[in-house]
DNA sequence: TATGCACCCTGTAGCAACTACAGGGTCAAG
DNA sequence: CTTGACCCTGTAGTTGCTACAGGGTGCATA
């Protein structure tokens, strides 16, 4: 298949398609005689891989660590299990931010309609949270 | 008060103060005669929504955005609420995404212990989502 | 046969939002 | 009077793409 195809086949863009080949993260396929990329299952599964992982929130460096222990299938998952343990706290972290968030934005919203700014509890919302202990002169 | 100090009492880098005031989001302070930037408690205010808003996943350009508005306090309060509602949305799908994400992290985690890789369901896991409807011939 | 048009190629430059120097100046303490 | 922590400007690097520019390929259609 052509990286067109591919890229339509996991929702990615063909430009990123080939930045992944130069990151190193997908393997160069073979080409064709009009030097077309030529890809086969095995890139289609690779990169829809790819694409899923970024997808949770591994970095490009994180999904290379994970495909390279993927490709070694003799290895200990152990390595594994790290990765995806230091990145279920990361993910945790973040939900819960986010879970606040979200609950600040609903908080505004509700109480922001119809009202000019000078009311709007948004920039209440937003303002005051400063660091207290770190000894202001001002 | 000083550059350091300002960066220091919102957890900010230091580069990224000065940053900010170059995109325009921070107004240029006052400076000393050794033409240091001398801030008072209204950068620290602004510094501290700014941070506070960029923490809850507002880009720069919507901080902007809040920020006209905030300093144009007749105007109705329907655009922050337009900018806080599309935000909203984003933040509740990133929330779905990462709650789906730590669920399989988990069960990865879980089922993954002292196996080797070849029988790592996380692999499995991140691998076999590939969209259907693109008509790919292989 | 020609001529579009969609697709492919390489390479480089740009984006957000910082972060990290390099190469200097300032100032208070010891 | 020097040492060290701080400040200044400016530029270049980072991550993860995305968007050209300037060209080549392949297939259908007039």
């Amino acid at each position: 298949m052509k990286i067109g195809e591919l890229a339509k086949a996991t929702a990615t863009k063909v430009e990123t398609v080939r930045f992944y080949e130069k990151a190193g993260l997908l393997p160069s396929p073979a080409r064709t005689d009009a030097n077309y990329r030529s890809y086969g299952p095995a890139h289609l599964q690779r990169l829809s891989f790819i694409r899923r992982a970024r997808d949770l929130g591994f970095s490009l460096d994180a999904v290379r660590d994970l495909l390279a222990l993927a490709d070694d299938r003799a290895k200990p998952c152990g390595a594994v299990d790290a990765i995806a343990s230091g990145h279920l706290t990361e993910v945790e972290r973040k939900i819960a931010d986010l879970s606040a968030m979200r609950e600040e934005l609903r908080r505004v919203i509700g109480s922001c309609r119809h009202n000019p700014v000078a009311d709007c509890k948004i920039i209440e919302t937003l303002g005051p949270r400063v660091a207290v202990n770190a000894g202001i002169s001002a």
